[in-house]
DNA sequence: ACCTGAACACCGTTCAAGT
DNA sequence: ACCTGAACACCGTTCAAGT
């Protein structure tokens, strides 16, 4: 493993400005905010910020590893206070809400399980998958779910229920229905 | 009703050439191609290309309203051919598809289904529908749909199994198969 | 009536100069 | 080692001048 020497002191300050900013910047304007304008906001020079973030997706992923990293710990309470059944469906609402309510999340959580994503991607990937699997697990253990569906695709198909519920009204009103329809055709 | 007067004989040649140029632009890079590049690629300063199409879903959709159209008519053929479940699959199948493989096409179908979409986007949106209405209608007299859903609902939903098929590989190579699992739960 | 293209504002990205 | 900000290339949009 190569070590991580610590960052000089107005290095690691500038960084977290700019997760900082960045995080408000893509929760106001979405996935395509001005990188120069997160810049300016976080009184960095441009150069400063490719530095740390060499693509938006970077910054993207870092302004948001937090909320996906929740997501993750939400699935583990989740399974603790419900039935497998409810629990996954209550875990994949919840994501909905989040991919559509959070300006740039849907746009992570899309190449977080997207077949030929970046290393650093997978990083946001692992966690959604791996809290995925889990309540999957338990679910189709119950009887609620069939033998053949991958983790990663139920997540692909709850993306798309997501996305069906955008279209309908922007805000997520559709998304237990959607949801619902979606989870009776992956009965075993 | 305005009458339209007919265009000048040169206004008529630049509409059609940039017509030409944006469906290949927009095929080839995707709904954000240029727009400055498509005026240059037509021959026209830029300002004709505004003058003509206003915004860049003007132009989209005009470029692609043969398409959408055609894709009505198929909804018919498809009727006509097969019984109707399978006719209703058959289309919802083509539509992923488009939807993935032509690009720029994505962006014009979601918003022809989307709630609050502008009176010239409902063009494509009202031929869509219509097809779509036909195809359910006769699908639910044979009782492989229950009733309580809506044409638009049910293109939002194959909006959604086309996004996570996108997901997957980028082709659409897992498209029937999602297709299937979703109408698996829209059964009666 | 229609077209042209310069002009403006904006954005992403790089890199030489600075500390 | 890290930061700055000017510089470059690019894009969308408008509008005065031209036919």
């Amino acid at each position: 493993m190569t070590q991580v020497r610590p960052m000089r002191a107005d290095a690691r300050r500038n960084y977290e400005r700019l997760l900082k900013v960045a995080a408000e910047a893509f929760a106001e304007h979405g996935e395509n905010a001005s990188l120069d304008d997160i810049a300016k906001r976080a009184g960095v020079g441009s150069g400063t910020l490719y530095r740390h973030f060499p693509t938006r997706q970077a910054l993207l992923q870092a302004a948001y590893v937090g909320r996906v990293e929740a997501f993750g710990a939400r699935a583990d309470e989740l399974a603790r206070e419900l039935p497998p059944g409810e629990a996954l469906m209550a875990w994949l609402y919840e994501l909905c809400v989040g991919t559509i309510q959070v300006r740039g999340m849907k746009a992570l959580l899309g190449s977080a399980v997207t077949d030929g994503s970046t290393a650093a991607l997978t990083a946001c990937g692992t966690t959604v998958r791996g809290a995925a699997g889990r309540l999957i697990e338990a679910a189709r253990a119950e009887g609620f779910l069939r033998a053949d569906l991958e983790p990663i695709e139920l997540l692909r198909l709850a993306h798309g229920v997501a996305t069906a519920s955008e279209l309908a009204d922007g805000q997520g009103t559709q998304i237990r229905r959607y949801l619902a329809l979606l989870m009776e055709g992956l009965r075993p």
